[in-house]
RNA sequence: GGCCUUGUAGCUCAACUGGAUAGAGUACUUGACUACGAAUCAAGCGGUUGAAGGUUCGACUCCUUCCAAGGUCACCA
C-alpha cells in the first residue's frame, strides 16, 4: 500500500507516537486491512509496546483516537487484537481517482536520468529458437519495459554467438548433404534449414563414431578421430584464419538464421536497440587483462596463464587468459561490459541468462568490480530456471524440443478455434481476426510464463498447460475487450451530468484502492526485476473489476451520478489493465 | 564432496519482504444468461507450507540440522 494516503498518513503518525509515547520512528509500515475486516489501512502496534507499555489494544485505541482527530481523511477506525484498521473518507478516494487524468502514462515514474542496458535472447547461430529461448525473451523484454516505466532509460541488446564448432558442424553438413538447398529451394526458415544441418551433422558423427568403435576403437578415439568431426575442426581454424571461402559460407548460412531470428522475434513482439556478435567481441577482453596485472588486480602463473583470485568473494581462482594467450569466455564477457559501457554510457546492466550460469555472473561481477567500475556495481542476473516438459529436459538430441515458431503457431490456432466457437468476432474483417487471435494465443502463452517467479524452473504440458479461463491472459484480455464494449454503448448515451455520487460501494472502494496501487507496483516489479508482479497485480485487478461488474449495473442505474462515475472507473482500469499488460509485451484487444 | 536455487491444496501458481483464520486458478460438485459480452460471476470441496528443532508477542518468510529435486564447481561456451 503505497497511496499518497499513506505518506500524509505517516507524518501524521509519527507524530501521534511521539506525543503519545515519546517514541520516535523512522518510517512506518502501513498494509492494505484484509478483506474480512472493515477499514483500508492497517497499522501494526506490536512494535510499540515496549514505549506504550500497555496491552495491544490499548495502544491501538489510543493511536486510533489521535489520528483521526488529526488527520481530515481518517472517516473511523476499529481494532482488533493488535491491529488498527482504519477507514479513509469517501470523498478522499474519489478525489484521488478523479485526479487520474493522463492515462496514457498513469503509473509511470518520473524519469530517473539513468541508462541501463538489458540483454536477453542471445542465441547461437545454429538451430532455431525454442521454449527456453521463449521464456528468456519475455522476461527480458519485459523486464526491460517494467524498468523503462519506472524511469530508466533502457537500451535492449542481444550477444550473438555466431561463431565456434557449432555452426561450423553446420557448416559442414551442408555441404555434405545439402546439395546446395537454400531457404528458397526448399521453402524452410532459414533458422530451421540450418538447424536441419546441425542435426544431419550429429546423426552422421554418430555414425562414424559407431563405425570406427566397430573397428575396435575407443569411444574417446572415435570421437576425436570422425572424419567429419576433424573437418568441421579445420573449418573451424580456417575461419579464424580468415579463408575466404568458408567465411562466404559462414556468412551465407548466417544470413538465412538471421533472417529467421528477425520472423521470430516480430511474431514474438520483441526488438533490440543492438545487437552483438561474438564474431567482432571475441577477442576483446585482453587488453583490459593485461593493464589488470600490471594494475595487480590479476596475477600470473608461472605458465602464462592468468587469472583472477577471487578466495575473499568465496568464488576460487578464475582462469583469464589460457597459458597459450587466448581468451576464454569470462575475458570475453569482461571486454563486451566495457564495450556497451563505451557504447552507451551505462549506469548498470541487466543479464537475462539461464540459472546453469549462476556462478559465471558472480565471477563477472566481482571481477568488473575489482577492475573499479562505478557501474558494475548495478549489474544484475536475471537468472531464470529452465522449462521442463513431462518427459522431463528438452534434449535437441532427442527431438523432445519445444520449437518456438511451432509453439506460437499453435498457440493462435487455438485461440482462433475457441473464438470462432464462440462467434463473438464475426463482424471483424479477415485481418482483424487474424489480428485478435495472434493477439490472444501469444497473450496466453507471454501470461502463463510471465506469471511465474523466473527462479523456479517451470513445467510446461503442451496439451494441457495454456488454458484460456481462469488466471490467464485471455481471462485479462476478454475483461478490457467488455470493459471497451460496455465504454462504447456508454458513448452512445446522453446521461444527465447531476451532481456527485455519494456513497461508494465496497466493491468500488477496493476497486480504486488497486487502480491508486499502480505505480507503486510498477516500482517494485522494477526493483525486484519481477515481470510476475505486474501479472499478478493486473490479474487481482481484473478480478476485482469483474465482481464489480457484476453486483452493479453501470449503465443502467437510475442515479445518473453513479452512472458517470462507474465509466469513469470503468475506463480507468481499462487504461491500467492496457498498460500493465503491455509491460509483460501482451496487447490487449478491443473486441475478441 | 563444496557452493547456489527450489520444495505451499490432486495439478499450476500467490502470499505486499516477520503480521490477523496461508490465498487464487484448474479439476470435481452446485447455482446464475429476456440484465451493460457466460473466455464471466457466486457457493462447496480441497493444507501438519518437505521433516525436526530454535529465535519472538507472532514464522511459508529468519537461524541450525536433515530429506528431496535441479544447477554448478573446465586452460568449454
Amino acid at each position: 500500500m503505497q497511496h499518497t494516503i499513506s505518506k500524509t498518513l505517516s507524518e501524521t503518525c509519527t507524530g501521534v507516537l511521539k506525543d503519545l509515547y515519546q517514541l520516535e520512528v523512522e518510517s512506518i509500515e502501513w498494509q492494505a486491512t484484509r478483506k474480512e475486516f472493515a477499514g483500508d489501512l492497517t497499522l501494526v502496534v506490536f512494535p510499540y509496546l515496549k514505549a506504550s507499555r500497555k496491552k495491544p489494544e490499548d495502544t491501538a485505541q489510543e493511536i486510533g483516537t489521535l489520528l483521526q482527530e488529526r488527520h481530515a481523511e481518517v472517516k473511523a477506525f476499529n481494532v482488533v487484537k493488535g491491529f488498527l484498521n482504519i477507514s479513509i473518507s469517501d470523498s478522499y478516494w474519489q478525489a484521488v481517482l478523479h485526479g487520474i487524468q493522463d492515462l496514457e502514462n498513469y503509473g509511470k515514474g518520473e524519469s530517473l536520468g539513468r541508462t541501463t542496458l538489458v540483454e536477453y535472447s542471445s542465441p547461437n547461430t545454429n538451430k532455431p529458437l525454442h521454449l527456453g529461448h521463449i521464456r528468456n525473451n519475455l522476461l527480458g523484454y519485459s523486464v526491460a519495459e517494467i524498468l523503462s516505466a519506472a524511469g530508466h532509460t533502457v537500451k535492449k541488446v542481444q550477444i550473438i554467438n555466431d561463431r565456434g564448432i557449432h555452426i561450423c558442424k553446420s557448416m559442414v553438413a551442408w555441404q555434405h548433404f545439402a546439395e546446395g538447398e537454400t531457404p528458397e529451394t526448399s521453402g524452410l526458415k532459414g533458422d530451421h534449414l540450418v538447424g536441419k544441418y546441425y542435426v544431419a551433422f550429429d546423426k552422421a558423427y554418430k555414425e562414424q563414431i559407431a563405425q570406427l568403435m566397430a573397428e575396435g576403437k575407443t569411444e574417446e578415439e572415435a570421437k576425436e578421430h570422425a572424419p567429419i568431426f576433424q573437418e568441421a575442426r579445420e573449418m573451424l581454424l580456417k575461419w579464424e584464419q580468415g579463408d575466404a571461402a568458408v567465411v562466404a559460407l559462414w556468412q551465407k548460412m548466417n544470413a538465412w538464421v538471421y533472417a529467421g531470428f528477425d520472423a521470430s522475434y516480430r511474431r514474438l513482439g520483441v526488438n533490440f536497440d543492438k545487437n552483438y556478435y561474438e564474431s567482432e567481441t571475441y577477442l576483446l577482453g585482453k587488453k583490459i587483462v593485461e593493464e589488470g596485472v600490471a594494475k595487480g588486480v590479476f596475477f600470473k602463473k608461472e605458465d602464462g596463464s592468468v587469472w583472477c583470485d577471487l578466495e575473499a568473494e568465496k568464488l576460487g581462482e578464475k582462469l583469464l587468459l589460457r597459458r597459450d594467450g587466448t581468451s576464454v569466455y569470462m575475458t570475453q564477457d569482461i571486454g563486451t561490459a566495457i564495450q556497451r559501457y563505451e557504447d552507451f554510457g551505462i549506469d548498470g546492466m541487466i543479464y537475462t541468462v539461464g540459472n546453469e550460469q549462476d556462478y559465471h555472473f558472480q565471477v563477472l561481477f566481482a571481477i568488473l568490480k575489482k577492475l573499479g567500475y562505478a557501474w558494475a556495481e548495478n549489474l544484475y542476473h536475471l537468472s531464470y530456471g529452465m522449462v521442463d516438459l513431462p518427459s522431463g529436459k528438452m534434449k535437441s538430441r532427442e527431438g523432445t524440443v519445444v520449437d518456438a515458431d511451432d509453439l506460437m503457431e499453435q498457440m493462435i490456432s487455438t485461440a482462433q478455434k475457441i473464438s470462432e466457437d464462440l462467434g463473438k468476432t464475426d463482424g471483424l474483417s479477415e485481418a482483424e481476426k487474424n489480428a485478435t487471435h495472434e493477439m490472444i494465443g501469444l497473450g496466453a502463452l507471454k501470461y502463463f510464463i510471465l506469471k511465474v517467479d523466473p527462479r523456479k524452473r517451470m513445467l510446461f504440458n503442451p496439451e494441457e498447460s495454456i488454458d484460456f479461463q481462469g488466471n490467464t491472459g485471455p481471462f485479462i484480455q476478454y475483461t478490457h475487450a467488455r470493459i471497451k464494449s460496455l465504454l462504447r454503448k456508454a458513448g452512445q448515451m446522453s446521461i444527465p451530468n447531476t451532481g456527485v455520487y455519494q456513497s461508494l460501494a465496497g466493491i468500488e472502494r477496493d476497486l480504486i484502492k488497486q487502480i491508486l496501487n499502480f505505480p507503486s507496483i510498477i516500482q517494485q516489479a522494477a526493483a525486484d526485476h519481477a515481470p510476475s508482479l505486474i501479472a499478478n497485480y493486473v490479474y487481482d485487478l481484473v478480478k476485482t473489476y469483474n465482481g464489480f461488474y457484476q453486483q452493479l449495473a453501470i449503465l443502467n442505474d437510475e442515479n445518473p451520478a453513479a452512472v458517470h462515475f462507474r465509466i469513469d472507473l470503468s475506463r480507468k482500469t481499462a487504461a491500467v489493465v492496457s498498460s500493465a499488460m503491455r509491460l509483460l509485451g501482451i496487447t490487449v484487444p478491443e473486441q475478441m
